[in-house]
DNA sequence: AGTTACCTTTACGTTAACGTCAACTTGAGC
DNA sequence: GCTCAAGTTGACGTTAACGTAAAGGTAACT
């Protein structure tokens, strides 16, 4: 191998079973213009970097952002950008999403201390019924 | 005072200018079921438990939740069963709940490791452009 | 040639979570 | 008594994020 580079493709349905998701969603996200697959003919053909994407925009899900915020994450996992002006404001994004997750975190933590407590009082009024 | 509890009643703006939400807001949360102010007339009045209420669901959305979900939350907050069958269902909810959270825990460390990640490719390029 | 398994586009439907009027009541202040 | 702010109940509108069906193309078996 002269080229250490991965350079899988993937079909539209890879890609679904992949991540338990449906085709049309992956199509949706295209259209939301997060995802260019190459094309063969018709078909759509996907490789690693669209599936490093894809792994974004789902992540973003479960941590509950829009398409529009993840896509804003994906521009900042590539930086084309190519004058200051842009940079500067890529970095005060990454600040943003930062606060954002630490926001994230300590609602994590609060609600991790609440679900002990939860479960303690379970316990106890399961420990006066047997009683 | 004879009773350490605080008894601070609230109307429905108050909560609102608090927790920066409109009215319709908490409105749509109490047709959600939600949410049970008291009346005076027809004016809600909003106690503390209320606003704990309020602060769990705000929180749950925060962190990507759906009211559905965060009603739940609501419920294991508040223990009101009286037979085991259902205290063991509790249980096994805050379980899922802890476990979701942990999922999200993780997701966030990914994230905030990409974000320094990009982070540290922003300010190279910014070096370069110096140079 | 026919069936099966994927793929495509187009387009309308759906659900959650509110927004946005409209039309009204009600208590406080002038 | 009038106004004004803040409350109320409908009821329809909106946006995001897909679901779902219709109608068809294509490549591979059998």
């Amino acid at each position: 191998m002269n080229d250490m580079a991965k350079h899988r493709t993937y079909s539209i349905s890879d890609l679904a079973r992949e991540f338990d998701i449906t085709t049309r969603t992956i199509r949706f996200y295209e259209e939301a213009g997060m995802l260019e697959p190459e094309r063969n003919g018709q078909t759509r053909i996907y490789n690693d970097e669209d599936r490093v994407k894809l792994k974004l925009i789902l992540r973003g899900k479960r941590l509950g952002f829009s398409l529009a915020e993840s896509r804003e994450l994906i521009e900042m996992y590539d930086p084309t950008s190519d004058n200051a002006k842009q940079l500067h404001a890529l970095r005060s994004k990454i600040q943003q999403s930062r606060a954002a997750l630490e926001q994230q975190l300590a609602d994590i933590q609060v609600m991790q201390n609440e679900l002990d407590a939860a479960e303690e009082r379970c316990l106890e009024a399961l420990r006066e019924l047997e009683s």
